[in-house]
DNA sequence: GCAGTGATCATA
DNA sequence: ATGATCACTGCC
């Protein structure tokens, strides 16, 4: 049985459940927690490049002022809106794509985040390596669009979890103490303080 | 420390 | 139509 091994954890290759909308259909704090140690599963030129997942953060609706839904709906933010599992990219500061997933059911706007896999650190670096832009914003993870996410079986401890505020939302007043932002710590994956 | 870059959304 | 803002990064 061999085992492969990434960073501090070890998974079995073997195990690869691809999460579906279920596992989305939950409070994006919950699914921002249980997705670390999960993998992000991306088809880049006809290649399969898998990261474990280090980094997320938690975007609720209306009342997370922090949150793009706290406008209600609009064009860019209706995948919010939609179904879980649905992905939500959007670009920002002139340069950068960022990668959300949509959590809880149709109609209830909420999304993760996902900042860091692999030893890529940054949303924006992630969304480079994987080749994610606007194109798959509202389409649902799937093979079809050759991004989904799968169990490998890691299982990551609560006391390897570091929990702080969310990173660049000092505009949201006390959302912005939520402690909606999860790291898992590792060696190679040590992150900058939030500003 | 801060420039770069352009979509987005509120205001009009 | 206009302007401020932005869930950021890289280089100074």
């Amino acid at each position: 049985m061999c085992a492969i091994r990434v960073g501090r954890f070890w998974y079995n290759p073997v195990m690869r459940t691809v999460l579906e909308s279920a596992f989305f259909d939950r409070d994006p704090a919950v699914v921002a927690r249980a997705l670390l140690g999960m993998f992000v599963v991306r088809m880049v030129e006809g290649h399969e490049v898998s990261l474990m997942i280090t980094e997320t953060e938690a975007y609720a609706g209306a009342e997370d002022r922090a949150s793009h839904a706290r406008f209600g709906k609009t064009a860019r933010t209706a995948p919010m809106f939609g179904p879980p599992s649905t992905t939500y990219v959007y670009f920002t500061y002139g340069m950068h794509h960022m990668l959300n997933v949509a959590c809880q059911a149709e109609g209830m706007p909420s999304a993760v985040l996902i900042r860091g896999a692999g030893n890529i650190v940054g949303p924006a670096r992630l969304t480079k390596a994987l080749a994610v832009d606007r194109g798959l914003s509202g389409q649902p993870l799937g093979k079809e669009v050759g991004l989904w996410f799968e169990d490998r079986g890691v299982v990551v401890a609560a006391q390897d979890i570091q929990v702080t505020p969310r990173v660049g939302v000092e505009y949201a007043g006390a959302c912005a103490r939520r402690l909606w932002r999860f790291v898992v710590r590792t060696a190679s994956a040590r992150t900058k303080s939030a500003r």
